[in-house]
RNA sequence: GGCCCUAUCGUCUAGUGGUUAGGACACCAGGUUUUCAUCCUGGUAACAGGGGUUCGAUUCCCCUUAGGGCUACCA
């Protein structure tokens, strides 16, 4: 016994495609629970479905933890270069390398009588179903081939006819576990299915793998998702049947899409690709993520990774499904933003603004996207959003006289504004367009009760639209000639109308 | 259908046998501001229903209702 020495937790996703919102939730649980007690975090890779299996699903596993920050010590782990490698001294980590182990320990059952081979056919299985599912009764295996002699089950092995291995669930028995979320779960025995172990293909199911590993992984805590609660059952019995002490369960509950159910690549982009190519930030996703269904006891909403490692306590964990909110993320997202340096800021919207000004055809400098980008900052929610409103940096406007008016002014008040600031603006030097200085002079010549009646149509005629940065923020970003010349367009056009 | 789980503002959640039921997002209003955004201030908004237990239940128990999950040789 003690096979716990230390905290070993493991995520062991399969590799059947991109990583999901849930699973990483669910890793980061994991991660959080494993640093918050100083223990190791192990990756595992569940490929025991053939079928499913989708080539690239390994690395891209690593490349999103990564991304979020989730240093995993142990099994699975980047290699150097390019691909993975295997790490620790529990391996393999990936479950098609470890079937003989299976095999070992499936046959341990079966000497035991807790376990069987099962040679019936699909079709025998379909109709079974639906003769009680007719009956209104749960579907489940009628333990047809237990009562098979050994010598024929020998024989039929011997003749290569193809079979399973199911576990033997006993009859009567009450089943009883603590989650160290749910607390006391009890079913009773007659109500589990007898679970297949091996499937025909020779690979473990889930339900074997798992109990396997786990134990010969020295997993701590077994941090999986609220779906599993249903099952864990088996996976107990499976433990008591090799005498092997239980890990502790943590389940977490399920993330939920707008819908109210479980988060699915049916209920939109959920995988971690989407939001990290619509340009959330990985402080952002996982501090809003550890928040849904979890929560410190405290009103502090900002966590970093950090912060969560020290802070996280399973105590905190939430039993019902959290729904999966964007607009609360999208706020959580611009804080972080706001938190960025302006150097750090045009990095990270650097692939958007470079996939624009392509597209646009448009020539530019560095000098011209550090000042966009600076101007821009604290109105983007996400990275993507930086390239919705910047055409008019680089392009100038189609003057357009009613919007240039403001308020009840007449076209006369509004050449004369215009004027104004155009007179202004070209006194003043290059190095005089920053921020403070326009905003300084400009303010000094403005009639301090109606600041708009200047600020207004110089605002316009730098943009072209009604919302925008302030114009000393434009006229900064656009630079003494480009400005002038936008404000001599405003006023010929105006001239022209009239 | 069977089994398991869950239930506090629209959403994420705190909370206690006696509270003005707290915070955050969102929303609304006001302020700052040339506009938008930001920022500041304020506001609307919740204990699913019914029985118990109790002097007293949002809190403990039961039932109902609602929702979710599982029910594969998928995880």
């Amino acid at each position: 016994m003690n096979n716990f020495k230390k905290t070993r937790i493991r995520f062991a996703p399969s590799p059947t495609g991109y990583i999901h919102i849930g699973n990483l939730r669910t890793a980061l649980y994991a991660y959080l629970l494993a640093k918050k007690e100083q223990g190791d975090f192990l990756l595992r890779i569940e490929d025991t479905d053939q079928a499913r299996l989708v080539p690239g699903s390994i690395e891209k596993i690593l490349e999103t933890l990564n991304w979020v920050k989730i240093k995993v010590d142990e099994g699975v782990v980047a290699a150097e270069g390019e691909g993975f490698v295997e790490k620790g001294d529990f391996g393999p980590y990936v479950q098609s390398k470890r079937l003989e182990l299976y095999q070992k320990h499936t046959q341990e059952l079966i000497n035991k009588g807790h376990a069987y081979h099962c040679f019936c056919s699909r079709e025998r299985l379909a109709e079974l179903r639906e003769e009680q599912q007719a009956r209104r009764e749960a579907p489940m295996y009628d333990k047809h081939c237990l009562s098979l002699s050994s010598e024929e089950v020998e024989k039929r092995l011997t003749a290569g006819e193809k079979h399973v291995v199911r576990l033997n669930v006993p009859r009567g028995e009450l089943i009883e576990f603590k989650d160290e979320v749910y607390g006391k779960i009890s079913i009773k025995s007659e109500t589990v299915d007898d679970q297949v172990l091996i499937k025909a293909d020779g690979f473990p199911t889930y339900h074997l793998a798992v109990v396997v590993d786990d134990y010969l992984m020295k997993i701590s805590h077994v941090v999986r998702g609220e779906d599993w609660l249903p099952s864990t059952p088996k996976h107990i019995l499976l433990y008591k049947f090799f005498n092997w002490e239980l890990p502790k369960f943590v389940h977490v509950p399920n993330i939920l899409g707008g819908n109210r159910k479980k988060l699915s690549k049916r209920s939109g982009d959920v995988s971690v690709d989407e939001f990290m190519k619509k340009g959330y930030l990985p402080e952002a996703l996982v501090n809003f993520i550890a928040l849904l269904g979890w929560n410190p006891k405290t009103e502090q909403e900002y966590f970093s990774l950090a912060e969560l490692e020290k802070a996280f306590n399973p105590e905190g964990l939430h039993k019902a499904g959290a729904v999966f909110d964007y607009k609360k993320l999208d706020w959580m997202n611009a804080h972080y933003i706001k938190q960025k340096t302006n150097e750090e800021f045009l990095a990270l919207c650097r692939p958007y603004l470079e996939e624009y000004l392509a597209k646009n055809n448009i020539k530019t400098n560095d000098d011209k996207l550090v000042k966009i980008v600076e101007v821009e900052k604290g109105r983007v929610k996400k990275l993507s959003d930086i390239v919705e409103n910047i055409d008019f940096y680089f392009k100038a406007p189609q003057p357009d006289v009613k919007m240039l008016l403001w308020k009840k002014m007449t076209e006369v008040e509004l050449i004369e504004s215009l004027k104004k600031s155009l007179d202004l603006l070209s006194d003043l030097a290059e190095e005089d367009f920053n921020v403070a200085k326009l905003q300084a002079e400009l303010l000094k010549i403005a009639d301090s009760s109606d600041r708009g009646a200047l600020l207004w149509p110089l605002r316009v005629a730098v943009s072209g639209a009604k919302k925008s940065p302030s114009p000393f923020e434009i006229a900064w970003v656009l630079g003494k000639d480009e400005t002038i010349s936008r404000l001599e367009k405003a006023i010929k056009s105006i001239e022209l109308n009239g």
